[in-house]
Formats: C-alpha cells, structure tokens, sequence
RNA sequence: GGGAGCAUAGCUCAGCUGGGAGAGCACCUGCCUUACAAGCAGGGGGUCACAGGUUCGAGCCCUGUUGUUCCCACCA
C-alpha cells in the first residue's frame, strides 16, 4: 500500500491520474448493443479561445452528467470539439497581419485563408489542453471542428436542401451591417443598449410654398437619403400635404409626402423622414408607397458618391458637418435630447448600421412551427422549465435568419453565378458549369456562411451525417445539452429546428441551462473590465476538484454564481479532509479486501444507513439535474457523518484488543469509504480516483465503478434511530462543559439515568472518548444526592457529573427551569396542534404521526428536566 | 412596450411536489484529543422585502406593492 503525503497535492495528482484514464480509453464512447447510450456533444469553444470561467462551468456539469452516467452503466459519450468562429478569429489572424503591416487585401482570399487555417493549426489546440485540466472525460479521438470534411459535408447538405426546399433564399432586405467587421450580421448578433443622443428637428420646405414640413429624426446624417416624408393619414394636422412635395434641404431634392399609419401622432412632430436605404421601417414604408431607394453609406459607414459634398465622410462626422450647415441655412428648427436604442455589434461594440444589401436568409417560419412544437409537447425539455418559455416567444417572433458574412473565412456559399446567362447555380458539389447553359464563365459567391449555420448541425454532422451512420444510429438523438441562457437564441434554438427539419428528431431530450459566473461584485466577467479570473490559475492553486466542487455547489440551475476564489479554498480543505480521513483508514488497515463484516455494530449500521440514505437522495438530485443538492449532500455525509462521527466511533475498536472487532471496524470503516468515493467521484474526480487506488480494490478505474443505489439491506432505521438517541446524550454533555469552560483533559466521572440502558452500556466507550468521561455509570434509579453534580438531560437520560467546584446550585436550576419553559413551549405547540381536529383530518397521517412523536419527545424531555430539578431541591 | 429572475444570518447563497429556518465564509469561546490547525468541540446571529389571500398549516401556492437584475421588441 502506498504511503499519503499529511496534505493533499493536486498539482502531482491530477496530471497522473488523467494522463490515467485517457491511456485506459476509459473516455471512449463505445457502441454497446448492451447498453443504453448516453450522449453530450460539448458546446464548441472557438478555436481561438482561451478557457475562461464560463467554460470550466460549463464543462464541469457536463463532466458530472457524462461520469454519473458512465458509472450507472451507461454506453456514456461526450463528444468534443471546437468551432471556427467565423468573425472572431479572422478579426484575430486580420490583427496578427496588421502587425506585419498587411490586410488580408493584400494576401488575397486564398493566402489568407492558409494563414488562418495555419493560426488554427498553431493555436486549436490550446483550449483543448485547457478543458484537460478540468478532467474532462471526453472522447477525444472523436474531437471534431466546424470546418472538418464531416462538418462542411453536412453544412453544404443542409444549405443546398434547404435551398430546393425555398427555404433558403437571396433578396435584397435591410439587414444589421457592421461598419467595423464590414459584414451582415443576424439579429441575434446584435445587442441594443441605451444611449443619449439627440432629436433634431428640421423644416422641410413644400414645393408650392404653402408652408413647410417639420420632420424629427435622431439620425439627421441618413437625410441624404431621403426619399420621402410620411405622415398619418389620420393625423388632422398634416392630411391636406399628402400628395405634395416638400424639399430636401442641402440636397436640393424634391421628394413626395405620403401618407402611412407607420407614423405614430404621437411621436416628435409627427412628420418622419423616410431613408427606405437605411431604415428597417422607411424601407417598409418605402415599398408601400414605391419611393425610391438611395444608399448613401458604403461598407465602411463612410458617406457614398451619392452624398455630394459629404461623400467620404465617416457617418459620426458626416452628421456634426451636416447639422451644422442646417443651422447655417436656417433649416434646424430644435434639437432635443433623447435617449435611444442603438444596435451594437456583439463582436466588436460598433454601432450597427441599417443597410440595405443582397443577402441569403433562412425562411424561419416553416421551421419554428416544429421546433416550437417538439419543446410545447415536451419532446425537447428546458431545465429549469421557464427556459422553455424564453425559447418559446423567441421562436414564435422570429424573423428570416440572415446567413450571409462578408468574411472569408467560414464555409463559402455553395452558389455559383453566371456571367452569360445571368442564372445562379446551388449545388452540392463545386460548379463547373452554369447548369441552365452550361456556360464555364462562372463565378462563385464570395460570402461565408454565418458560423452559426454550422454550429446548428453540431449534434449530428459531429455523428457522421448525412451518412447513414452507426454512431448516429446509436448515439443520436443525443441526450443532454448543456449550456449557459446567453447562447439560447444562437444555438440551441437553431440546433433543435436544425435537428427536426434534417433528421426529423429534435437533437436532444434536454436542455440544462445554467448561469453565468460573475466576479464577486456580481458584474459579468470581461476582458475589457479586467476582472476575469482564469480557471487555470485557480486550479495551480487550489486544483481541480476544488474548483469544480466551488462551481457546481451554493447555487441553482439557471442562476448565476458570483465567484469568491476564498470559496475555492473552502472547497481545497473538503479535498484535503478526504484525503486525511483515507490517510487515516488506511494507516489502520490490515486488510486487503473490501467487504462488509459478518457481524454490524450499531454505529456500523448507523452510518452504513445514512450513507444509503444519500445514495438514494443523490441518485435522485442527480436524475433531477440538481448538481448543486446532490454534491451538497456528499459533502454533508463524507463531513459530518464519517469523519466527525463514524472515524472517531471506530477509535476505541481499533485501539481495542478485540481482534474481530477491530477487523469488523477496518472492514466497514473501508466499505463507506469506497462508496463515497464513488458517490463523490463524478463532483471531484482526481482525488477520488487517487484515493481509491490506493485502497485494496478491485477494477482497473474507479471511474469505472458502479454508482452507488440505495440498498434496501443495508438500512437499519432502527438502529439508527438507536444510535442518536447516544448521539443526543454525546452532544448534550459536550455542549455542557462547553459552556462551562471544561477542558476535554478534564474527565468526569457520568451516570446515565435511563430506561435505554442497553443503548448506554453499549456506548461506554464512545461516551468516555467522545463526551470526556472518566467511568461511566449507567443506572434506572438516580443518585440520592446529586448537590454538586452538573446534570444534563435528554429525552432519553438524565446525566450526572459530579463537578462540584463548577456547580452553583441556583444557576444550576434556573439553567433547568429555562429549558422546561423551553420544552414546554415546544410541547404545547404540537398539543395545540394535535387538538386541532381539521389538522387530525386533513394532515397526512405521515404528517401527524411525527407530530406526535415530537410531543412525545418533548414530554419525555419535560419529565426528565423535571425529574432533574426536583433532585437540586 | 412585453417577458423573466432575484429579495432568507454581517457577506455569498442553498432550501427540489406546502408539514419543526440551513450551509460556507465572517464573528465569539475552548481545545495542538496519535487522519486532518486546510483541523476538533461549543456558541451568538434571521418579522424568510412589504400587504393581502388560499390552507388545519405558507420562506415555498395566488393577487398586489416596492426595490433590483436581466432578456426580448423596427417608436423616427
């Protein structure tokens, strides 16, 4: 047997033990007729990323499911990856460029593209060896990416059926431009925020010179693109201009005044501009009432050709120049200010600009019809439940999916245009020829696709689809998905109407959502605020175990944790108790197989129920996804149950000359042990699996092992209930002499009055070692003369330690007198309780029966206290 | 404008279908008891935001109020 260093070292450990497992292939998912399958694909880290705490949360629960179920029996696979994160990293490899005072232009699509796929070679493997140290269990020979032969496979399948299907599409709509990263952006991939600004307000003179008009607008640059002035019809003040035409000052354009209930009367004055180029709403508008469209803004946010003397001009710039001639020419009426909502880009914090642009979009409706469908009927669950709702309005309100990206680093649009005939071909493998004339001179689309279109396919392109394959036979649908509530709309969203169109099944049973991890002012944890804390760090100083027990307990599913590193040090001394407690029982073994002895104590059989107690509370917490409860409750027993009772039970047996007895201890005190092991390994992995091969076993891995499940034989709630009623009398005495100030070197002598002698004399030695006895007593009749004797009471014994230099006899009894009102009031509230006839009626008998018996309980103790008393008088 | 979460001990949070208010940290007291001072024993501390309601019984369910955080939405 091994010797244990006095402190657990995690750093020595844990690159041991997983260097360990992953040579056992005991990370594999395997296909196993025998066995049910159990799936997780992980949520793809960009290929870039470095772990961030966010990760190592997300990672630990999935890490947790995947190694509870592997032990239950499952055929368990968790199946890793990264994704390519289309933006993200191009913007990285474009910034390495620029370094070399470079833009990608200068290389050219192709050049760039090997520097990046060489960035990916360099780098794609970082956050790998990172989600290692987090003792991951994955699957790592099956680590797939988004832009693998698989993954492209299944992304121009999808692409090119869903095509035919019309439910792809190309048109020219205003989408979400970001003058930054210079692409299209989704909806999703935009973030509003509240910013001041201002409402300006400017005439617009009329054509025949009747008046004017005065349009408010918050963005007065895009008037270079107006191409008309609605009003509502409605509107008693401006129905006799619709149909007149009004200037546009500094353009010198006449443009028409139309009429459209778009406007709210409300609003400013009533009277907006439309730029139907640059405006979701005015291009609504717009083709209401055929007014032209004019884009005044380049890819760049720049004033066009079209802006005359503001062509060139940044859109911030252009607006100071072009307010500032308004003033000038007498046509800015008021400015106020105004607090509005202005789309951001989730990448890069630019103020997305409304462009009109040819895109491809995803035609949503048909689709979130099913996906909507399969999360209503419960084919797909979200926990917590009220994620399904959020899931639910999102999809219900959905517009089309722009999948387009101005980017050259993603999957490239499988579309192919002719130079002759002008005919677009969308084909599953690359073009050569236009297919309606077969002209060679064709071109394919520059744009990429949106990474997120190849990240909807995760759960089966990573399985091998479209192939018809036997792991997607076995392992799909998967099971559980695990993920954070900010990434709802992104992906999981469009996996499971991805899943449902192209496999017919939704791609899981569940969603588990959790929260986000905040640094300990509650603020979100961000580069730009510096207040991130790296999982890596934490891990070198306190290891894994204690970093994945800190995220995983002292909080819910779906709620965010704030993270307190002096958390992590708690969670570093449960690590260390363990490893002392095997330390310890090892040190007294001289056994070398774990099995339970002919012949149980009753504080074997004590500890052996609590311990299938939480077996069963665990397994149950664990079916539920409530994490947190179930490694609570691990804790709970491995602390409390075993090391602070059940270690220092076997004490005495140990230390005794009874040879059976001291083997029977060793035996159970082995027994327990295992089992918590294996209740604890899937929260705390690295110090289990080292502990348990350290201790006689047998098996390769305790990774491996069988979870614990409750076990009908061996639950003793008798004995029990036995052992606490000694468990009272230990804690009753101790709190004593606590208050007391008597030092445990202190031995009193202690006579037990009590009708459970049996109890009692059983316990002598625990009594001597645990409540500091000197000789114990144990008797029915209470001594004559108990003047200089402090007295302890339970509900069961009455105790007495003569410590005469500590007892005042009028404290003595206004001490007892106190605890009898105390009693008594608890007494008389279940009385009034059991009296109560409604309660008798309608409380389930379960209910009234511990009622009772806690009266009982308090009469006893009343009796007893009064016994006691009456002896001080 | 719509929706959701949160409000429990000094701090951070658990408390799962309603049945005697918990943990960690912090604080106080006493212990180096041959696994562990990263420890042991004992202790103080809470009108469970507020107001109603349902119920034999409410931290938990319902209604409203206040405070707070977040998400969604095309008011120029």
């Amino acid at each position: 047997m091994k010797e244990l260093s006095k402190v657990y070292e995690p750093k020595e450990v844990e690159s041991r033990i997983y260097e360990m497992w992953e040579k056992s292939g005991a990370f594999k998912g395997v296909r196993d007729p025998e066995k049910k399958p159990f799936t997780i694909v992980m949520p793809p880290p960009n290929v870039t990323g470095q772990l961030h705490m966010g990760h190592a949360m997300d990672c630990t629960m999935q890490d947790i499911l995947i190694r509870y179920k592997r032990m239950k029996g499952f055929a368990a696979l968790w199946l890793p990856g990264t994704d390519h994160a289309g933006i993200a990293t191009q913007i990285k490899v474009e910034e390495a460029l620029r370094n070399e005072g470079l833009t990608r232009f200068d290389l050219g699509r192709e050049k760039f593209l090997d520097r990046v796929w060489d960035w990916k070679n360099k780098y794609g493997d970082r956050i790998v060896q990172q989600q290692k140290k987090l003792g991951a269990s994955c699957d790592w020979d099956r680590a797939r990416f988004t832009m693998d032969e698989g993954c492209s496979e299944a992304v121009r399948e999808v692409f090119v059926s869903l095509y035919e299907k019309g439910l792809i599409y190309k048109g020219s709509r205003i989408v979400n431009w970001c003058p930054h990263c210079t692409t299209a952006l989704s909806d999703a991939e935009v973030e509003y925020k509240d910013k001041p600004g201002n409402l300006w307000h400017i005439r617009y003179p009329l054509v025949d010179g009747s008046g004017d008009v005065i349009v408010a607008t918050t963005r007065p640059e895009t008037m270079l693109g107006d191409t008309g002035v609605a009003v509502n019809p409605n509107d008693e003040r401006y129905k006799s201009i619709i149909g007149k035409k009004c200037v546009l000052p500094l353009v010198n354009k006449e443009i028409p005044i139309v009429g459209d209930e778009y406007c709210d009367m409300e609003f400013g004055t009533g009277c907006v501009k439309m730029t139907p180029a640059h405006d979701p709403n005015d291009f609504e508008v717009g083709m209401r009432h055929n007014l032209e469209v004019i884009r005044v803004l380049d890819d760049n946010g720049k004033v066009n050709e079209l802006g005359g003397k503001y062509a060139g001009l940044d859109r911030y710039e252009a607006r100071k120049v072009i307010v500032k001639d308004l003033e000038e020419q007498g046509y800015l009426v008021k400015v106020e200010e105004h607090q509005h909502n202005v789309g951001t880009c989730y990448r890069c914090g630019t103020d997305v600009e409304p462009i009109i642009s040819a895109q491809w979009f995803v035609k949503m409706a048909p689709l979130a019809e099913e996906a909507i469908r399969v999360v209503e009927d419960g084919e797909t669950r979200f926990v917590p439940d009220r994620f399904s709702k959020i899931y639910t309005n999102w999809m219900e309100n959905v517009h089309d999916w722009c999948i387009s990206r101005q980017l050259w680093w993603g999957h490239q649009i499988p579309a192919w245009y002719c130079a002759d005939c002008g005919h677009m071909t969308v084909s599953r493998t690359d073009a050569l020829e236009c297919e309606h004339c077969h002209s060679k001179n064709i071109t394919r689309d520059e744009d990429v696709l949106d990474t997120w279109f190849s990240s909807a396919l995760w759960p089966f392109s990573t399985l091998g689809w479209p192939k018809k394959t036997e792991d997607l036979d076995y392992f799909y649908p998967t099971d559980v998905l695990v993920t954070a509530y900010d990434i709802i709309f992104f992906w999981v969203a469009r996996m499971i109407f991805s899943g449902c169109e192209h496999t017919k099944q939704p791609p899981f049973h569940t969603v588990f959502i959790h929260g986000l991890v905040r640094d300990d002012k509650g603020r979100k944890m961000s580069k730009s605020l510096g207040n991130g804390i790296d999982p890596l760090e934490i891990i070198d100083q306190y290891g894994c175990d204690a970093l994945r027990f800190n995220l995983v307990t002292g909080n819910s599913p779906g709620n965010d944790m704030r993270f307190y590193t002096e958390r992590c040090e708690a969670m570093r001394n449960f690590a260390n108790k363990i490893w002392n407690a095997s330390r310890f029982v090892m040190m007294n073994l001289t056994i070398d197989k774990c099995q339970l002895p002919e012949k149980l104590e009753t504080e074997d059989k004590w500890i052996l129920t609590k311990l299938n107690t939480v077996a069963r509370e665990v397994n149950e917490n664990m079916d539920k996804f409530e994490l947190g409860v179930a490694a609570q409750k691990v804790n709970d027993l491995i602390w409390d149950s075993y090391c602070d009772w059940y270690i220092e039970l076997t004490k005495p047996r140990l230390n005794g000359d009874d040879e059976e007895s001291r083997i029977a201890a060793q035996k159970v005190l082995l027994y327990v042990l295992t089992e918590i092991m294996k209740l604890l390994h899937p929260f705390m992995p690295f110090v289990t699996e080292e502990i348990w091969q350290a201790l006689p076993h047998e098996g390769e891995l305790l990774m491996l092992q069988s979870y614990p499940e409750y076990n009908e034989k061996l639950s003793f709630p008798q004995d029990e209930q036995d052992f606490e009623v000694l468990m009272d009398a230990i804690k009753a005495i101790r709190s004593r002499r606590s208050e007391m100030n008597v030092p445990p070197s202190r031995k009193a002598h202690l006579i037990v009055v009590t009708d459970k002698g049996e109890i009692f004399e059983n316990g002598r030695a625990f009594l001597m070692k645990l409540a500091y006895a000197g000789e114990v007593e144990v008797t029915r009749e209470a001594p004559a003369d108990v003047d200089g004797m402090v007295s302890v009471v339970t509900d069961q014994a009455r105790m007495f330690m003569p410590m005469a230099d500590l007892v005042d006899l009028a404290k003595e009894r206004e001490r007892l007198e106190k605890e009898i009102a105390k009693a008594q009031k608890e007494y008389d509230g279940q009385m009034a309780k059991l009296a109560n006839e409604k309660f008798l009626a309608k409380a389930p008998a379960a209910v009234v029966e511990t009622e009772k018996e806690r009266a009982a309980k308090a009469k006893a103790l009343i009796e007893n206290l009064t016994e006691s008393l009456k002896k001080l008088k």
